[in-house]
RNA sequence: GCUGCGGUGGUCUAGGGGUUAGGACGGUAGGUUGUGGUCCUGCCAGCCCGGGUUCAAUUCCCGGUCGCGGCCCCA
């Protein structure tokens, strides 16, 4: 038998309507939020993603050559994608501009709980106004995003690669020393930090800032650590801009931690930087990260750097909703999946089919969802079938109906009947009544 | 990259060096023909792969593979 690649997932009917009403309602909160959905191929060159990444990454793609011996790769994320997309566009676009997106990517890397060779992304960037109040429209669209999902718990954190650079600036560090330390900082490795030859006074005031654990609160904590450093930094009132604008901008996080050695380990990212964390999950607890970073001078339009934006990681918050529903004992994992008019199963019982087909497209074209038995069986196996569907009403249409010009609507749930009159109308009223 | 646990029909499982490998769910057909998810009957369908030990392996051993966790990594 064949089966399913590594790392791959099939979505049945129940699975993948849950999706599709996650991605609906992302989809409704971008709106909300002013972005505009685009998509890019699937496939790209391989040089977007090891211009943007290192010739390292090579060994994570699924990268692979055309027949006139181009390099492409499947493509590992979204954001080089969208960059590209809009420097290829160069001055058709009107900045700023907010895009969102949602697709699937593709690492080659050992698969787990929450992690996949296929897994799906929905993300925004912001192209083209750089600064705190881009910053907190961005994390609020991240935050309003999590809220609608109905999940519970999770933590907001954020930090400022800024206010990094300028203490580590401060300390003497330049060029790899810098971007080692920031790594070593986001892992908390503080012993390391020390043995990379920073001296143990300013080690320990990184890990006083490091248990700030808080919200906008500790930024004056953090700023008498950072000024008895000597280190002034412009960063930290853009941080301070950023979060107040966060806060009336609605964004009502269930926890929100600052913390400025939050690096994300990426040398792109210059100014915010945030990630969402989910408990539940374990170990691959991040569902979603971002924040402000330069790529364009990959594609010679540093004007239009630093841009801001996050991914989200689509199949991981879904499996905290799924866990969280568990839990909870509820039967609806994502809002809105059960929503919608219910299936009606329409059942021929000994009619021609042409008796009941223009009814069936008359029901359909009024909005009433209908799926028709196309076998034909016992009347009871067809009730069966339809349950087992999920259709949540069947009406039987035979020779007596047809006579009398009634029929029976049953609602599967329970049993219940409603009579009505043969005609889309009064079946659409007779289900919305029942 | 390292590491722990596991693999019996589509699903959940019983079993165990020699069995017609048992059950349940499911699917399908029927129970004399228009209202189900109860019941009865028939049918469908299984020991992850390769090597080893043995007269004999689904069962024991080794390797692989797949799945589930943990660590490392994670654009």
């Amino acid at each position: 038998m064949f089966e399913r690649a590594r790392g791959t997932r099939d979505f049945g009917p129940a699975e993948m309507g849950r999706r599709l009403a996650f991605e609906k309602l992302c989809d409704e909160v971008a709106i909300r939020y002013g972005f505009q959905r685009v998509a890019t191929p699937t496939f790209e060159r391989l040089e977007l993603f090891t211009a943007k990444s290192g010739a390292g990454v090579v060994d994570q793609l699924y990268a692979f050559k055309d027949r006139s011996d181009r390099d492409l790769t499947l493509r590992p994320e979204l954001t080089a994608p969208v960059m590209r997309m809009i420097a290829e566009q160069r001055g058709q676009i009107p900045k700023p501009a907010r895009y969102s997106y949602f697709g699937s990517c593709f690492r080659y890397e050992e698969s787990k709980r929450g992690r996949y060779r296929e897994f799906w992304q929905y993300g925004c960037e912001v192209i083209g106004a750089p600064g705190p109040l881009t910053e907190a429209e961005v994390v609020s669209f991240a935050c309003a995003i999590m809220s609608a999902t109905g999940l519970k718990e999770w933590e907001l954190k954020i930090g400022h690669v800024g206010i990094l650079n300028d203490i580590l600036d401060n300390l003497g560090l330049e060029g790899d020393a810098v971007g080692n330390a920031m790594r070593l900082l986001d892992k908390g490795d503080f012993e390391g930090l020390e043995a990379s030859g920073i001296n143990s006074t300013a080690v320990g005031n990184l890990q006083s800032l490091s248990q700030l654990n808080g919200g906008a609160e500790t930024l004056s904590n953090a700023r008498e650590i950072i000024s008895s450093m000597g280190v002034e930094s412009e960063a930290l009132d853009q941080l301070e801009e950023m979060l107040a604008s966060l806060d009336a901008l609605g964004a009502n996080p269930p926890s929100l931690v600052v913390d400025l050695t939050v690096a994300r380990g990426l040398d792109y990212y210059t100014g915010m930087v945030f990630e969402i964390m989910v408990d539940t999950l374990g170990g691959e607890g991040q569902v979603c990260g971002g924040g402000s970073y330069r790529l364009f001078h990959l594609f010679e339009l540093d004007e239009l750097d630093p841009c801001c934006g996050f991914g989200l990681g689509f199949d991981r918050v879904l499996l905290a909703l799924e866990i969280q529903a568990e839990n909870d004992g509820s039967s609806e994992v994502v809002p809105g999946e059960n929503s919608g008019p219910g299936m009606l199963a329409i059942i021929p019982f000994k009619v021609d089919n042409s008796q009941v087909l223009p009814l069936v497209a008359q029901l359909r074209s009024s909005g009433q969802p209908v799926t028709l038995e196309l076998r034909s069986r016992k009347t009871g196996r067809s009730l069966a079938w339809a349950d087992a569907l999920g259709a949540q009403f069947a009406m039987v249409v035979g020779p007596r109906d047809i006579e009398s010009g009634q029929v029976t609507i049953k609602r599967l749930s329970d049993g219940v009947e409603a009579a009505c009159e043969m005609s889309a109308e009064a079946i659409n009223q007779a289900i919305s009544s029942m």
